[in-house]
RNA sequence: GGCGGGGUAGCCAAGUGGUAAGGUCGCGGUCUGCAAAACCGCUAUUCGCGGGUUCGAUUCCCGCCCCCGCCUCCA
């Protein structure tokens, strides 16, 4: 089966055929983070099913170039920064650092790109380009000073978000400018200064301002991308205005197709409703992990529910995410033990099947995708209970194991050292086992509990995992 | 009101015109000195509601209900 994704231009499930496909490369455009705040898990939902598409692509073999642009100019960077009294750089800095840092707990592949909205090569292009709309009669400057897209000159405006543009009706979350623009759903590219943005401001032909929202991803996809690009990803709620906009803008000035596939992910629910920074029903990395749980842990949580469908946020939820993983690692300590001497051949053979990729390959149908792994993790456990699962076979899993991990990341990072106490503890607890001792082997056990591990007695001996706090 | 997404077991969730994957919880078993952990097994006569088409509908068609989102700077 070949791949295919849900075009929501098109509203349908359409065969995959990036731009170039003898090359196999292929762009892909995400937009990022607005960093005026930690980011929330909402956010990285997002991030995460991006994430999983591009390691699905290049599992499939294609060279995936992606770009990721980072918004560090906007009404909440300026009102954040001017409330701490520092410049607009400083107080974005830091949010940039942290979303680096949540995206590496997170096991998120870095960007290729991540271009900042008030660098000054995209803050020239920007200008390039809404020079270009206006000489077009696309833009046009209002009485305001600023700079709006005039979106009666663009036909297709409203197709991707399959709005009627005589049916919108304000929702009274954005102040309008209703006074100086032609039509109300007209948007601004270049905004005026006004005295709230203080010193953040630029040089433009239409005088001192900033861009608007838009923009900053038309110039930087096409800078960085060219003219068209293969894929687009956002959340659903970018998709109006914020991409539609962007179609706007981009192929105003391009006269091409901007983006072959549009790809939107479902918002994270907590309580039933949008997890947003303005309802305040939000949770960042940080929270979680301080609760306990590990970067996987919150990835496992955040994957498992397709894309296209809502999910809700719930510390069930996250309990659940716990325990398949720990299913995951058991039976990797397993296979590995049975595997042996087997462990380093690199060329055992497997016939283990497509299914995992293939569910992938429909539209990312990672629901499908895990109920076959954990199928398979039931199915050798049972052989291995039976001891019929020799260590070629363990291999052959282990192998097959490696391929569907590139696409997950969820394998556990490297066995934790033992620390000397807790080995030393272990030590006497195995001689009081020997010596059928009970009572000091339970003391002994509890007071290793107390270090953080956990003693598990089996048949092959003693052996010793970190504990996880519940 | 317009445009989307969703409604399948206690919870999460896949899926197909032919009789319901998987995860988690719960219960039972194996192992154990006892535990814990792990592993194995069991757990939906039924897929929001009402009609229709069909030999057969959770799946297709019609109507309705409920939840969530977007409708001009939210992932």
């Amino acid at each position: 089966m070949s791949l295919r994704f849900f075009n929501t231009y098109s509203r349908q499930l359409e065969d995959f055929e990036p731009r170039d496909p003898a090359s196999r490369k292929l762009d892909i455009y995400t937009c990022g983070p607005t960093v005026y705040s930690r980011a929330h898990i909402g956010n990285f939902r997002a991030y995460i099913f991006e994430d999983l598409l591009q390691r699905h692509l290049e599992l499939r073999g294609y060279k995936v170039h992606r770009v990721m642009n980072i918004t560090d100019v906007d009404d909440k960077t300026i009102r954040g920064a001017r409330e701490a009294k520092i410049a607009l750089q400083k107080f974005t800095e830091q949010f940039k650092q942290a979303f680096f840092e949540d995206i590496e707990t997170l096991r998120i592949k870095r960007a290729d790109e991540f271009p900042s909205a008030t660098d000054q090569r995209y803050i020239d292009r920007m200008i390039e380009m809404i020079n270009t709309l206006v000489s077009r009669g696309l833009a046009y400057q209002a009485e305001d000073k600023s700079v709006y897209f005039r979106i009666n000159k663009f036909p297709d405006y409203g197709k991707l978000a399959h709005f009627d543009l005589t049916q919108l009706q304000s929702t009274g979350r954005v102040k309008h400018d209703e006074y100086d623009k032609e039509h109300i759903g007209d948007f601004a590219l270049w905004k005026a200064w006004d005295e709230e943005d203080g010193d953040v401001a630029w040089e433009s032909p239409w005088g001192r301002g900033r861009p608007g929202w838009h923009i900053e991803c038309s110039a930087m996809a096409t800078a960085l991308l060219g003219d068209q690009i293969d894929i687009h990803c956002g959340g659903v709620d970018n998709i109006f205005p914020h991409h539609e906009a962007e179609i706007a803008q981009s192929e105003g000035v391009t006269g091409k197709k901007f983006v072959r596939y549009w790809l939107h992910c479902a918002h994270l629910l907590v309580d039933g409703q949008k997890m947003s920074k303005s309802l305040g029903n939000f949770y960042t990395l940080p929270d979680l992990l301080k609760k306990g749980y590990t970067g996987r842990d919150i990835r496992y949580a955040l994957m498992r529910v397709h894309y296209r469908a809502p999910l809700n946020f719930t510390w069930e939820g996250m309990e659940e995410a716990r325990q398949a993983l720990a299913r995951i690692d058991e039976w990797l300590v397993r296979l590995r033990e049975t595997a042996g001497d087997k462990i380093d051949n690199k060329n055992v053979d497997l016939e283990l099947g497509q299914q995992f990729e293939e569910a992938l390959d429909d539209d990312l149908n990672i629901s499908a995708a895990l109920g076959f792994l954990f199928e398979s993790i039931r199915e050798t456990n049972r052989a291995m209970d039976r001891g019929e699962l020799d260590a070629a076979s363990a291999k052959a899993w282990l192998n097959w194991w490696e391929r569907v991990n590139s696409v997950l990341a969820l394998e556990i990072e490297t066995a934790v050292v033992l620390p000397a106490d807790v080995a030393q503890l272990a030590e006497q607890r195995e001689n009081a086992r020997r010596e059928k001792n009970w009572k000091r082997s339970d003391e002994l056990r509890d007071r290793i509990l107390e270090l953080g591990w956990e003693t598990r007695d089996t048949k092959d001996g003693q052996k010793l995992a970190p504990h996880v706090k519940v």
